[in-house]
This record gives structure tokens, sequence and C-alpha cells, in this order.
RNA sequence: CGCGGGGUGGAGCAGUUUGGAAGCUCGUCGGGCUCAUAACCCGAAGGUCAUAGGUUCAAAUCCUAUCCCCGCAA
């Protein structure tokens, strides 16, 4: 039999919640290859800007291969039909794996999805769970399959969340749910062999959670204060929630929703709640705890009250 | 060399265009009022105006260089 550290995984991931997985999969997984993303040119300037799995990588002394395009990189498909490992972790890559990769190992491809699949399957399930104001998330353990996270499941675990929590929390915990898993089934294969078990998604049940598009960024106060909130709390940090103030964006960072409407206020209007800007929406009002002026840091909503001078004036749209 | 905003007592800002005594809203500390207070009144402390150099009788303000923070875009 197999011992743990016989089995041999590759790693292919490229953004945070990946980069949040492999150090906690790293410590009983033996990854023979860390393949991300190459870098590309983004942010001020227009630095070269490594992925998120390569920063975490060599932070605890991995070499990570970088490629463009996994699926069609000539020195990566040779050196798998070459050594295939026993089985790949696919994270938060962002490319459709085909073959060979699909069905050339022993274990298979498989993926740890921060969702309760078959719900929220896409690119941005955490985002839109949260947008939705749902109570519990949850990861899930699958094997890929042709279809995008339509693969037959390992195993899944769920936990309560509160109305404070934003998505980088939600992932954190997401990834700890995720690690969980692949521990469990790690245990499992070298135990009982090829004795785990999969069961197939509920088709018609699934649920698709489509990336966060710019476009959703700019929000208004003219939708009820617990959906602003919900907004709020899944697009931060990016693409984040701003409201157009004074010419400028006001990037809501943190916030929270009261019930209560002030009466005879109309929507968008700010009223200071115990020292605190609160501003009313459709339905109930929002208390904004953290705002980032346009080309400011953030700051707390007190700070900007005090020195925007912003009084009982209006918020426009 | 993608575009742009900013660095001023502990916090958030005004002042820079048209050089000429360091200001605002808070916070902190002390005192007062009050049954009491996060409310109100009075007073105080606290600043190399990012850094270096330059122009000037005089620089937060004009010129040059550097460092740092941030928004947008991709």
């Amino acid at each position: 039999m197999k011992r743990m550290n016989d089995f041999d995984f590759w790693f292919v991931g490229t953004g945070e919640f990946a980069a949040l997985l492999l150090p906690m999969l790293a410590k009983r997984y033996n990854f023979s290859r860390i393949i991300t993303r190459a870098p590309s040119k983004a942010k001020r300037g227009l630095k070269d800007e490594i992925t998120p799995v390569e920063r975490i990588a060599v932070e605890i002394g991995l070499r990570p291969l970088r490629t463009t395009v996994f699926t069609s990189d000539e020195l990566i498909i040779s050196e798998f039909t070459k050594s295939a490992p026993d089985g790949i972790f696919v994270i938060d890559f962002g490319e459709k794996i085909l073959e060979p990769f699909l069905t050339g190992t022993e274990l298979g491809c498989v993926n740890i999805h921060p969702s309760l699949l078959p719900k929220y399957r896409g690119a941005a399930p955490i985002q839109r769970a949260l947008e939705n104001g749902e109570q519990r998330i949850g990861a899930t353990l699958f094997q890929l399959a042709e279809e995008m996270d339509a693969g037959p499941i390992i195993s899944q675990i769920s936990a309560e969340i509160s109305l404070e929590e934003n998505y980088p929390e939600i992932m954190n915990k997401a990834a700890a749910l995720g690690s969980q898993l692949a521990n469990e089934w790690l245990s499992k294969i070298t135990s009982g062999a090829n004795k785990v078990l999969t069961y197939p998604q509920a088709r018609e049940a699934a649920t698709f959670a489509p990336k966060i598009s710019k476009s959703e960024s700019e929000q208004s106060f003219d939708i009820s204060a617990t959906l602003l909130h919900n907004r709020v709390r899944a697009f931060y940090p990016s693409p984040g929630v701003w409201v157009p103030f004074r010419g400028k964006r006001l990037k809501l960072i943190s916030t929270y929703p009261l019930k209560e409407t002030i009466t005879s206020s109309k929507t968008g209007e700010i009223t200071v709640h115990e020292g605190i800007p609160t501003v009313k929406c459709k339905e109930g009002s929002i208390i904004l705890k953290q705002v980032q002026p346009e080309g400011k840091r953030i700051m707390n909503g007190e700070d900007w009250l005090n020195g925007s001078r912003v009084s009982m004036g209006d918020v426009i749209e």
C-alpha cells in the first residue's frame, strides 16, 4: 500500500483562493509541480504582476512553473506524457482543462470549489452567494469533467456565515473547509486505495455564478439597504462598490444595513447616526463604517465626515 | 515611460493659482455646567507643512530631484 508521501500530485492554480489553499495542502500533499500563469502587465505603471499562487509558492520555498496556455503547453505536455503524476489539483486557474490531462492520471483532476455545488457553478461563487444573502457557504471537492464545474462530487461541507463577513473572510473560511476535504480524501486514498465514492451533481439544481463585471461596481442607494450591503461585502476588494459623490467616486468599503428608515428624508440623504454617516436607501438605511474617496486611502466613516465637510447633504443617484 | 489625485499637530481636511504671522471639524488632557452624559461651555498641550537642494528680504505656497500612499485604465 502506498503511503501519504508516495502519492505525487501537481498543483495548478492562479488566483487568491488557490494561493490560500496551496500552503494548506502542501503540508500533507507532495506536489512535484506547481503550475501557474505567467505574470502579466498590470496596475499602475503597468508593472509585471505575478500571480498570487506564484507569490505564495515562492514564500514557502516552492518553485512554480509559469505557463501561458496550460493545455497546449508543449513542455508541460511532454513532461506529463513522460511521467504523469497520480493526480492533479486544478484550483482557481481560469482555464478549461482538456486532454491529455483530464483523464490521464490515476486519481484524475480534482477541483476545490468554494460553493455547494451544483449551486453557484462558475467564476465568482462566493461573491454571488454573498450578494444573494446566503446564510451558508461551503466547499466542494469534485472530479473535473468536460462540462465546467459539473463533475462528480467526492465530498462537500458547509458552514454558517454572518452578515458582517465579507468576501476575503469567507474565502478564507472556504479554503479551510476545502483543505479539510482534501485531507480527508488523501486519507481515504492512502488507506482504501481507489475506493473513493463519488456521486453525480443534480443537474437540474445547478445555478451559475458569473464573474463580477466592472459595471456592477457602480451602485446607488435606490435599492434596499440589505442588498447594497451584500454587494459591498461581496464585491470587496475588487471591483468594489462605489457611488458618485461630488463628481468623484466614493468607494463603500464596509457597511451595515439598518431596517429602520428615517422618515421625512429622501433616498441618498446622509444623516449622522452616533457620529457615523448613515444613508437612506430605498428600503432601510445603510451605515457607512468605512469608505474610500477617490485618490484617498480607506478611512472610517467618522473621519470622512470630519474632513469632507459633509453634513445632511445629498448623495446623488 | 498608460491617465490622474494626494503626502499640513493623534485622525480626516482647508490653505498652494495671486509667496509675507499654522487654520477647520474631531480626538486627547485640564476645568466648568448637569441627577447624569457620548450633550453643552471655557481653557491647554501637540506640527521637521513627505525628503533633499535651489530662487527670494521672506517659501506649506515658486523651481529641480527623490521617496511614499491612492483612484482609474488595462
